[in-house]
DNA sequence: TGAAATTATTTTCCAAGTCAACTATTTTCT
DNA sequence: AGAAAATAGTTGACTTGGAAAATAATTTCA
């Protein structure tokens, strides 16, 4: 531990998570794909007609940036946009078929990259990793 | 686990990262210093006169974005760069007086919130937790 | 009821990040 | 030596991100 900063486990939690980032990014990068692209596309292929919001806090997204993704997400036809029923202030989100082949295209790319960290830690170690990011928040 | 990426291992270390890095930029606000600033700051006190390459390296920034904040970094006082000894293409970057004063003003702001992860995980587990991320990289 | 407060999302304006190209210096190699 | 290749850092054009304000719809409650 040469650096002062390495033993801080906020530095120590950041250098793991650029260097896991850096690795999906470029993974995804073949299929055109960001990496919260992929988390949204993921997101609604499992659950249908999220609104923005919830969908922002799933994806670690401020609203904001969330809005301008889809803005650009709509134009690539991956996604369109429905004014929630209930209330009207909501929107949901639904994939257009576009958005679903693409999922499916790349949650191969995604899974290989998990399963390779998978091998290298190994199952209790994932497991303990998951336990402990799990109480960080 | 009701949503799908919380399955994944890359998911969950970034929502653990952005949790821990807004604490920490919000503990940093009030004295006005973002949390790469702190992360240069910390590295050069202990260490003066890096490169920016090497500097770029340490603190999970890209050379160009880390030029761009050495520049509002001098703007601001805190520190100031030397060409390269030995080789005349490095720039070696060190602390101002201010600089080092406003280190020593934030120290136990970084300090305080690690050692709050440290009494939510208990030592173990961050020793746990440091190990596992370091064979992330 | 209906004015005030709250909530969901978007917009605006500005700050910061990225990629690729560029400059300057040093190294390599014939 | 000296031309070509490699390296360190910065710049420029463009894209993206963020905070606060704006818009629109829904709730609250006097």
């Amino acid at each position: 531990m040469k650096n002062p900063i390495e033993s801080y486990i906020s530095y120590t939690l950041a250098a793991a998570h650029r260097a896991v980032h850096q690795s999906l990014t470029a993974a995804l990068k073949e299929h055109g794909v960001q990496v919260e692209v992929w988390r949204v596309l993921e997101t609604l292929d499992a659950e249908p007609s999220q609104t923005m919001g919830e969908l922002a806090r799933i994806v670690l997204m401020n609203p904001p940036t969330l809005t301008k993704m889809v803005d650009r997400m709509v134009m690539d036809g991956l996604v369109h946009r429905q004014a929630g029923k209930s209330d009207q202030r909501q929107v949901n989100l639904m994939l257009t078929d576009l958005g679903r082949k693409r999922m499916a295209q790349i949650r191969d790319v995604v899974q290989s990259q998990d399963e390779a960290i998978y091998n290298l830690l190994g199952e209790s170690e994932v497991a303990k990793l998951n336990d402990i990011l799990g109480r960080l928040m």
